[in-house]
DNA sequence: TTGGCCGCATTGACTGGACAATGCAGACGA
DNA sequence: TCGTCTGCATTGTCCAGTCAATGCGGCCAA
């Protein structure tokens, strides 16, 4: 291994075993070679050795698992539907197929809800179309599976309609939030929803238990009335190595094409 | 500063610089201070500085301009609206005024288009039901605005049913490639949209100038003809820094909750 | 057999130093 | 005036080393 491209060492060094895990000499779930045996064979300092798996850690390939060693990352990401709150069952065939494959059959899921009433974030307050001052109800819940933490949910309403609502109280609401809404006259019709693709903030880091290199998707819906109100904002948190998020779409307008 | 909590010197310094930018003390396109100035005000070696700007790096937060230094990072995303090729245009008023918000508006749109045929890769092999051996035809698209590269798009067609038409000419079809599939017998009447959140391959890094702590949305779409067909594959890889994917989504069933 | 203790391999944190690369600004020359 | 060249501040790469943290496996005692 020389300098004869213009890459620098820890790069080559980090190509190399990047390589070895794509063409799988390197399966999810192995180790990898130690710091010692890589200086070894790329006779380099323990610095840029490090600096190499550095890379892979931070691309989410590999985690490090103090002391034992680097290994190879496995991936078991689980479907999130965003549609499910409008539309219970997928409608086609290939969506249906789709869930099966990638279904937490087995996996037994748990939540912790917590209810606060709270001056909103600037972001909730300009899609809830609320003058400064008005308060908001929070139920910000953590989801796991088998324990482990797989996303974050925090739904903002307006105080002033779902005071005293069985909203405010931090059970889970079998038949849905939404549900509450609809019977307290807030029935949303429709929904947008919005896609930031990011590197997760440190309380987010902590509060899902991520390892560097996992990004996440940001996801914020709001929900409105068929007046046009919106009553409903539910930010959801997805770390990108245990999700993926799927849509069905349908063609809408006959004839119309793009 | 001092090593009260068991928190690495390297991650105190980059909490505080955080903090800075969380704050507004230091503002988008605003520089950091320089290694040796972070070195004096903290007391610590280089690489220890060096690490901590890294980290914020690594977030996404600081870009790196050598030797000018290193600044806070501006974000101007715009819309990816895959509902887009089924319903030309927004039917509710919150997309509308979405939309207006994050428009490209003013900024000089160019692709570069390529078309192959190969042996398709496993993934697009298998969403499109091809025997092992069958080839597809690929239009490899690069989409820039103002120069800059904003998303890689590579749609896959059986080779069965495009070969001759107008799918396999490298440019640009105003109408749609969606069209052209209908006028061969192939409307697609339903699209099953996939989202992965991951860090971007060094090939995705080079092709979109990506600077590193930069994630990306791995989208893929499957069309299906009214029988339930598969006949496009359609791979976006999105720069989060760049995007906000958005959908419109509307109660489906009447009286159906969840 | 079992429980606890300890050595050890391995990664993490940090220092201090050397030299390379790079783009800007200011000096200089035509 | 305008282009060119050079110095320099700043970040990038790499080295050689020290000490800390950690979890596993094996040893030893009850």
């Amino acid at each position: 291994m020389t300098r004869l491209g213009r890459n620098p060492m820890y790069q080559q060094i980090a190509d190399a075993l990047r390589d070895r895990i794509a063409e799988g000499a390197l399966a999810p779930g192995d180790k990898l070679p130690t710091e010692a045996e890589l200086r070894e064979e790329y006779d380099v300092s323990r610095e840029t050795v490090r600096k190499a798996v550095g890379l892979l850690v931070n691309e989410g390939l590999v985690i490090s698992a103090r002391p034992q060693g680097h290994f190879v990352r496995k991936r078991q990401p689980m479907v999130f539907r965003p549609q499910a709150e409008f539309r219970k069952r997928p409608y086609s065939p290939e969506m249906d197929a789709f869930m099966t494959e990638f279904s937490a059959e087995g996996r037994e899921p748990r939540q912790d809800i917590e209810v606060a009433i709270v001056e909103p974030p600037p972001e909730v307050a300009k899609r809830l179309h609320l003058e400064s001052g008005e308060l908001v109800a929070v139920r910000k819940r953590i989801r796991y599976l088998d324990g482990e933490p797989f996303n974050i949910n925090d739904s903002y309403f307006p105080l002033s309609i779902v005071r005293d609502s069985e909203i405010m109280r931090p059970e889970d609401i079998t038949r849905g939030a939404n549900q509450v809404l609809a019977e307290l006259g807030y029935r949303q019709e429709r929904a947008l929803d919005e896609l930031y693709v990011r590197m997760p903030t440190p309380a987010e880091t902590h509060r899902l238990d991520l390892s560097p290199g996992t990004p996440v998707a940001y996801h914020v819906v709001t929900g409105h009335t068929a007046e046009g109100k919106p009553v409903r904002v539910a930010i959801t948190v997805l770390p990108g190595d245990r999700h993926v998020i799927s849509y069905e779409r349908i063609r809408e307008v006959a004839g119309e094409d793009a």
